[in-house]
Parts: structure tokens; C-alpha cells; sequence
RNA sequence: GGCCCCAUCGUCUAGCCCGGUCUAGGACACCUCCCUUUCACGGAGGUAACACGGGUUCAAAUCCCGUUGGGGUCACCA
């Protein structure tokens, strides 16, 4: 279970400036480190994510994969933080994912240290502390003439790119210019303390990319122009930070998403420019939204924007989110609301928010192993007509040559039918334990208004019928409502109550009821079903349902012995009173039946 | 638009590499019926795909070419 404590980054972190400029570059020790290989053919793969608060889908699924790929396999499973964006600084403290890959099982050998997770020799595993060993390859690229400072401004990139465009060309970096700047020149901007990032040389020619689960692809030559790769601020960019930290954690296996296809052409150059060897690549299939756009964590915001126009809402209900928060994120499309306005402004608009996060999934009531299962089978099976496994199998069977080439669209309502085959599946006990953990975390509110006894009553009651750990919460809530309080939908009173003639053997079972001497499940349904053989032929129904509106203001609910022995006595004798001065107030007839609207 | 990649039921996929056993298998969803105190579960059936066009071959979902469609990528983001 996740707990409150975020995980954060390590104290003692060193200023930037200290040692990303130039200075430092230059005065940089010829840092060139050997890591201990421990074996030799110890396979080692890594996730490297940039900071985030949560973990997306698709990025766990990418981490299960490298997890079981080399754990399966004897090997090591790194964690690597690759925060070398500022811009995304404030961000940047937040590793909450952290928790995400430990609810999920996965846990690394190498990395941020968090839970028992993490630590070892190659680190720092944060990006942003590695400057100095960037610096120092960075160097050698100068010195090698392969790689060159350049001075050009953002704007002027802009205009060139612009103008590429306009000629209906696409745009590669002109290096010669920057090339011919005299060493000496060069020197003295730098000294001057003018914007410079360096670039890579990159060679003619072309570049065939070797990859294990999609084959090779060759890169004409020309296609790869002089990238950046170390930007003004002095931090690397990713594709030099990923090349050489992947390098010097002796990272054997690349997998990762397919939106990096293109970059392994940029790495490789890098990695032979640098003597380094060359890791195996796979890159994995991207996973989509059923209707084939990406799946983002903007698509909650989508939704809300969606919703509230197209109920014309002007400003936020009272008590979702405050006005000027609105307002902002009604004018800039690109911005997202936090998660608990996002989820108060989703309540009021009667939506519900999707899933995208481990987190949102976990708080949905979904099973840790029951999301990797599924996960996995997005872009992997390992074929036999085989779904259910766990991860355990998953590591032991796991292998790149089944990965599939085409990206997967996430199907929920698959993943629903498998948590619910998983809840199935457990024992009365497994499934309580998991239950009272999932309400003590996400509905308090039940755990203090139910006795342990009732808790568990409920839990029984409710265990057939959950398709997630969250739905005996979200259908049961009218178990902890005070009596009075009740919502009643009245198409429900109408068709159950009224017209539908349930009042009788309502006001018959109430006098039943309260003669009962023993309160419990079992005794309930002796006298009401001892009720339906004397009065409705055997049909319970007639005198279920009824109960069922009375007690909880609707038509559905758990089995109705176990409801009203869960509710108590007094608690079911108070909703029946009430139900029935409801329903004798109502108008006779059809016609008023079948037009009233809904109460509350 | 340039470059790269991909293409089996609505969806996830098996089969493809090593052509015949594929009148294409499974799962989810959907439809029908059964069970039933509501809801759900469960049981029994059913609809549903090799994108298209050319080759190669005795034989192609499987090999080749093209077309179409989809995706990725073209940042001082990762």
C-alpha cells in the first residue's frame, strides 16, 4: 500500500551553477568511469522517466517490461530520474512515481533509494547530478572536433527554420558557420559569457538502426543533422545524458517506447564518437485511448473543458474550484487543473474522470497484478490462448521476439472483466482484507460509521458482485447516511411503491419486522420469504423490492437479507415510515407515475 | 511535407519468420436464451477479421511489389 511519504530527492544535491558552466566544463577532471561489471554477461536494463508526481500507463508499462526482461534473466533493473529540464523544475521534486512502481511490483536494484529499493555504485541516478561526468565526455567530444560550440540565438534557429518551411524544406542545422568560427573567437564569446550550447558533428552517411522488435531501418544520409547536445543552461540534453549514463551503468538492453525510434540514430552516432558500446535496442508499441489519440494525462482536462461547455457553464459551481483558477484554465487549453479541483468540478458536472494514471487505477479499485497482467497483454502475449498470469510467469516468459509491432488501443472494459475475474477468484477472507485496506485509504467515512462486524457483512455481500475493490463503496453509501438524510429517487418510489402496489406488503413486512426478535441475515429471510409463500405466491420480488426502495432509496443494493441486517433494526423501521408517508403522499394514477420527476 | 515504421474480428491478440493441418483460434465487448429478490455473477449459443491491387507458387493470412490507411519523428522536451 502507498503511503504519504513522497519519496524526495536526496539532500546534498549541488547547486547548478556550480557545476554547469563553462568554467567547470573546461576545468573538468578526465573523468572516464569503469564500472564494476559484476559479471560479464549480467544483463541490465533501465527505466528512465523524467520527474513526475504520477506514473502514466504507458511508462509503466515500459518499466514491467525492462523489469521482467531482466530480472527473468538474472539481470539488473535500473531506475534512472533524467531531469535535465529546467524548465520542468518545478516538477522536478516530484518523484512520487516512485510509489506507483512499488504498488505495482516492480521494484529496481539501482536508483533513488525508496522503500527497500534502490541505491548502488553507479550513481548518482539523478541526471542533474551527473553534470560533471557529462562535462567530461563533452570535452573529449571538443578536443576530438566532434563536437562544436554554437552560438546561435533561439530566435534565429526560429527564422531559419521558418524559412526552410516557407521554401518547402525541411529543416536541418547548417553547422559549417558555427564550425568556422575561429578557436580563438570562440574562446572569447565564451569567456564573455555569451548563450552557447555545443552541437554534435554528426557524420555523413547513413545510420541503420538494429532493433529487436521492430528490425532494422536505415536512415539516409543527411537526416540526422548537428544536434544540441548540451543545451545553454549547461545541462545535457537527453540524448547525451541517456548515451552516456546508459554506458557507464552498464546498460545492456534498451527498451523503450517507439516515439524514440528515430532518436537510436542521434545515440548511435554518439555512442561510436565516443567509443562506447552499443546496448540492444527494442522499441516497444505506444499504447492509445480506444478512439486513437494518445493517451495523456490531459485528457482529464479534455473531458471537464468538454463537459463544461457543453453545458455553457460560465463559472465554476461554488466549492469546486476558485474563480480565478477557472477562469486561467478556461482561457489556456493547455492547462491543467490539480487533481482535487479537477475531481471536485468532475463531481459537480456528474462526469466521471478516466483513468490514465497507476494511481487513478489503484484508487478505481484495481488489483496491482491484475494491471501489469493487463498491461502487459498491450503490445505482448505469450501466445497458447493465455491471458491470466502474473508476474512472476511474466518474468520467466518474457521475451522481445513476441513483442508486437503494432501500437494498442486500451481496452477498460477488458481490463474491468479481468479485475473482476481476480476478485472472483479470492476467498471471502482475501477479498476483506483488500477491501477494508482499500476503505480505510479511500473511504474512512464507511470504516467509522461500520462496526467491524458490519463491515464485514457487507464486504461478504458485496464480494460476488464487485468488479472492483471501489464498487461496495461507490453503491453502498446509503448504508452510512443518517436516516433521514436518505435520498429517495422517486421513478423508483413511483414504479415500486405506488403504481406498482409494494406499499401494502411494505407496511406488511414493517409490522413483521418489528416483531423480530432476532436481527440477522438469516432470520430476515425466514420471515420474508415465509411472507411471499402466504401472501405473493412465492415471489419474493413483490416484497423485496419494495424493502430494497425503502431501505435504500433505490433499486439496486446487496442481497436485501444482508442489507437490512447490515442497516439494524431501527434504521430499517425509520426508512420504511418514511417510505410509506412518501408514498401515501404521492398523487394515484398512472399519468402522475410516469411523469414525476426525481426527488433530491 | 521529408524521413522511419506498421497493417488479422469493434478492441487486445494467436497464426506469419519455416507457404498447405486456417471453412483463421482465444479473450473482452456486443446479441439471444437460461438462472435470478434488485444489481451483478454464472451457464448455453450466436454475429464478427486476414485493408486493397498485382505478382511468385500446384497452393498465400503467411513470400515479393505497389496502392491506400494508420502511427512515430523532424526542439537548447524527454
Amino acid at each position: 500500500m502507498p503511503t504519504e511519504s513522497e519519496p524526495r530527492l536526496r539532500a546534498g544535491r549541488k547547486s547548478i551553477r556550480e557545476c554547469a558552466g563553462t568554467q567547470s566544463l573546461q576545468s573538468a577532471a578526465y573523468l572516464f568511469q569503469t564500472p564494476t561489471m559484476t559479471q560479464p554477461n549480467t544483463i541490465v536494463t533501465r527505466f528512465a522517466p523524467s520527474p513526475s508526481g504520477y506514473l502514466h500507463v504507458g511508462g509503466a508499462r515500459t518499466a514491467l517490461f525492462g523489469w521482467a526482461y531482466a530480472k527473468g534473466r538474472g539481470g539488473r533493473f535500473i531506475l534512472r530520474i533524467e531531469d535535465t529540464d529546467q524548465k520542468r523544475s518545478s516538477e522536478s521534486a516530484s518523484i512520487g512515481f516512485l510509489k506507483d512502481l512499488c504498488w505495482l511490483g516492480i521494484g529496481w536494484d539501482e536508483g533513488p533509494e525508496f522503500e527497500s529499493f534502490g541505491g548502488g555504485d553507479r550513481g548518482s541516478y539523478f541526471q542533474s547530478e551527473r553534470l560533471d561526468i557529462y562535462n567530461t565526455h563533452l570535452t573529449r567530444l571538443i578536443d576530438a572536433g566532434q563536437a562544436y560550440w554554437a552560438f546561435d540565438t533561439p530566435a534565429e534557429l526560429d527564422a531559419q527554420r521558418q524559412a526552410a518551411k516557407a521554401r518547402g524544406n525541411p529543416y536541418r542545422y547548417e553547422g559549417t558557420t558555427a564550425r568556422n568560427i575561429a578557436k580563438e573567437t570562440v574562446q572569447q564569446w565564451l569567456t564573455e559569457g555569451r548563450a552557447a550550447v555545443i552541437r554534435f558533428h554528426t557524420p555523413t552517411g547513413p545510420i541503420v538502426i538494429e532493433d529487436e522488435i521492430l528490425g532494422s531501418a536505415t536512415i539516409p544520409a543527411g537526416e540526422v543533422d548537428d544536434f544540441v547536445i548540451r543545451k545553454a543552461d549547461g545541462f545535457p540534453t537527453y540524448h547525451f545524458a541517456v548515451v552516456v549514463d546508459d554506458e557507464l551503468m552498464g546498460v545492456t538492453h534498451v527498451l523503450r517506447a517507439q516515439e524514440h525510434f528515430n532518436n537510436t540514430a542521434k545515440h548511435m552516432v554518439l555512442q561510436d564518437a565516443l567509443g562506447f558500446r552499443r546496448p540492444i535496442y527494442g522499441h516497444l508499441p505506444l499504447i492509445f485511448n480506444p478512439d486513437g489519440s494518445k493517451m495523456s494525462k490531459r485528457d482529464k482536462d479534455k473531458l471537464l473543458r468538454k463537459a463544461s461547455a457543453d453545458r455553457k457553464m460560465e463559472q465554476a459551481p461554488a466549492g469546486t474550484v476558485d474563480a480565478a483558477t477557472f477562469a486561467a484554465w478556461r482561457g489556456d487549453k493547455t492547462m491543467q487543473l490539480p487533481l482535487a479541483d479537477a475531481e471536485r468540478l468532475a463531481a459537480s458536472l456528474g462526469v466521471s474522470l478516466p483513468e490514465i494514471n497507476v494511481d487513478d487505477f489503484r484508487r478505481s479499485g484495481y488489483l496491482p497484478q491484475v494491471l501489469c497482467n493487463f498491461l502487459a497483454l498491450n503490445g505482448w502475449s505469450p501466445g497458447n490462448n493465455l491471458e491470466k498470469f502474473d508476474n512472476e510467469f511474466l518474468q520467466r516468459t518474457f521475451d522481445l521476439s513476441r513483442v508486437v509491432k503494432t501500437p494498442a488501443k486500451f481496452d477498460r472494459m477488458k481490463l474491468l472483466a479481468f479485475n473482476c475475474d481476480a476478485l472472483q477468484a479470492m476467498t471471502a477472507a482475501e477479498f476483506t482484507v483488500l477491501a477494508r485496506a482499500h476503505g480505510l485509504s479511500e473511504h474512512p467515512e464507511f470504516m467509522t460509521r461500520l462496526s467491524e462486524s458490519q463491515f464485514v457483512q457487507l464486504a461478504s455481500a458485496s464480494h460476488e458482485r464487485s468488479k472492483t475493490l471501489e464498487d461496495m463503496f461507490k453503491a453502498n453509501r446509503f448504508l452510512i447516511l443518517p436516516d433521514a438524510e436518505l435520498p429517495y429517487d422517486m421513478k423508483s418510489v413511483l414504479k415500486v411503491l405506488v403504481s406498482g402496489g409494494g406499499e401494502a406488503h411494505l407496511r406488511a413486512a414493517r409490522d413483521l419486522l418489528a416483531k423480530l426478535s432476532n436481527w440477522d441475515a438469516h432470520s430476515i429471510e425466514q420471515l420474508l420469504k415465509g411472507y411471499a409463500e402466504a401472501n405473493t405466491a412465492g415471489e419474493l420480488g413483490k416484497v423485496a423490492q419494495p424493502l430494497r426502495v425503502a431501505v435504500s432509496g433505490g433499486t439496486v443494493s446487496p442481497p436485501i437479507f444482508d442489507t437490512l441486517a447490515i442497516l439494524g433494526s431501527s434504521s430499517v423501521l425509520a426508512r420504511i415510515d418514511r417510505a410509506l408517508t412518501m408514498a401515501a403522499a404521492q398523487p394515484r394514477g398512472t399519468e402522475a407515475a410516469t411523469q414525476s420527476p426525481r426527488a433530491e
